[in-house]
DNA sequence: CCTATCATGTAATCCGTTACATGATTAT
DNA sequence: ATAATCATGTAACGGATTACATGATAGG
C-alpha cells in the first residue's frame, strides 16, 4: 500500500469505475470516448497504467480472468469511493486554462482571418457533435454529464461567435 | 545541432524572444506573467530548460555575462524566426480542450450549486483582471495580444453565465 | 542587523505521450 | 483465406511539475 498523488486522470478512472462497476482497461477506454473524453482526452495507455497505480494505493482492486486472455478486471474499493467523494465534495475555486493552440498563434501574430477560417469548421463540427449527443440522450442520464455537455455546447457557441468576427 | 520537437512552450519562448530581443530566463518569466501567462501558464523552471533545448537546435543563441552572476542571455536566431513564422503561418484547425477541473467534478456528480458558488468569484475576479488589462492597454499594443485578451474576456463572461444558472 | 522576498538556478520525479507489438474478430 | 480493424497490452522517452538551494536586495 503506497502513497500516490491523485491527478485528474485518477479521478476519471475512479469515477468511471464507480459508474460502471467491474471493468477492463479496454472497457474504460470505451467509456471515456463516449463520455468524458469529449472534453478531457486520455490516451489508451493511461487506462492501463493508471488503474495499476490506483491499485498500489488500494483505491481499486485488480483481478485477472482465469482462462483466455487473462484480462485485468478493475473495481473501485471503499477507499476509492472515499477518495472520490472527498474530491467531489471540495468545491474547487481554481480555474482551468484556455490553452487553445489557435489563441496562442493569434497572440503571437498569426493572421486572424486565416486562423478563423480554419477554426470555424472545427468548432462547428464539435458543436454539431455535442448537439447530436444531447438530442440522443436518454432521460435517465444523470445531471452531471448533462450539465457538462451544456457547458461544452455554450463554449463552442461562444468560440464560433469569436472566430466569426475575425473571419473575413 | 540537434533535432528537437517543438511544443507550445517552445513557441512561447521563441515568440517572446522575438518580441523582446535578448533576454534572460528571469526576464522571460516576467514577460510571461504579464502577457501570455494569463491563458497559458509556464513554470519558471521551464524558462531555464526550454531555451537550453532551443539552443541545441540552433533556434536561439546563448551568451553569458562576463562578470557578476554570469547570467545567461538568450536571443532568437534567424533559424528560430523561420520556425516561428512557419508555425504562425499554418492556420491550425485543431481545438484545445476545455479541461476545467470544475467541469470534471460536475460531470462526476459534484453538487452544482456548491461548485457554482466556488467558481463564480474566481471567474469574476479573472474577468475583472482582464478588463483592467484591456483598459490600461496602450494604443500601440499589437492586434494579437489584444484579440487574445478579447477571447479571454468573452470566455470568462460565458463561464459566469453558465455558473450563474447553477448557483442557488 | 536580521529576515523576507526577489532573483536565479539545478536536480529528481513522474505523468503523459509515443512507439512498438501481437492476438482476436470481422468483412470481403 | 486474407486483409483490415478491433482489442489488448508493454516499454521507452521526454516534457512538465515539484523540490531543493543559494545569492542579492530591500524593509523593518
Amino acid at each position: 500500500m503506497q502513497e500516490i498523488r491523485l491527478t485528474p486522470t485518477s479521478y476519471i478512472v475512479l469515477g468511471l469505475l464507480e459508474f460502471a462497476g467491474e471493468c477492463t482497461p479496454y472497457g474504460l477506454k470505451q467509456l471515456v470516448s463516449s463520455s468524458v473524453g469529449n472534453f478531457w482526452t486520455l490516451h489508451h495507455a493511461q487506462l492501463y497504467t493508471e488503474p495499476e497505480r490506483l491499485t498500489k494505493a488500494g483505491l481499486v482492486s485488480e483481478k485477472r480472468e482465469r482462462g483466455g486472455r487473462r484480462r485485468r478486471l478493475y473495481e473501485i474499493t471503499p477507499k476509492g469511493r472515499e477518495a472520490l467523494d472527498e474530491w467531489r465534495g471540495e468545491a474547487t475555486g481554481s480555474l482551468g486554462e484556455l490553452r487553445e493552440p489557435a489563441l496562442l498563434k493569434l497572440f503571437f501574430g498569426a493572421d486572424p482571418g486565416a486562423l478563423a477560417r480554419a477554426q470555424l469548421p472545427a468548432h462547428r463540427a464539435k458543436l454539431a457533435e455535442y448537439e447530436a449527443i444531447r438530442d440522443g440522450m436518454p432521460e435517465l442520464v444523470p445531471d452531471g454529464p448533462r450539465l457538462a455537455l451544456e457547458a461544452g455546447i455554450s463554449h463552442e457557441r461562444r468560440s464560433i461567435e469569436f472566430w466569426e468576427e475575425l473571419a473575413g
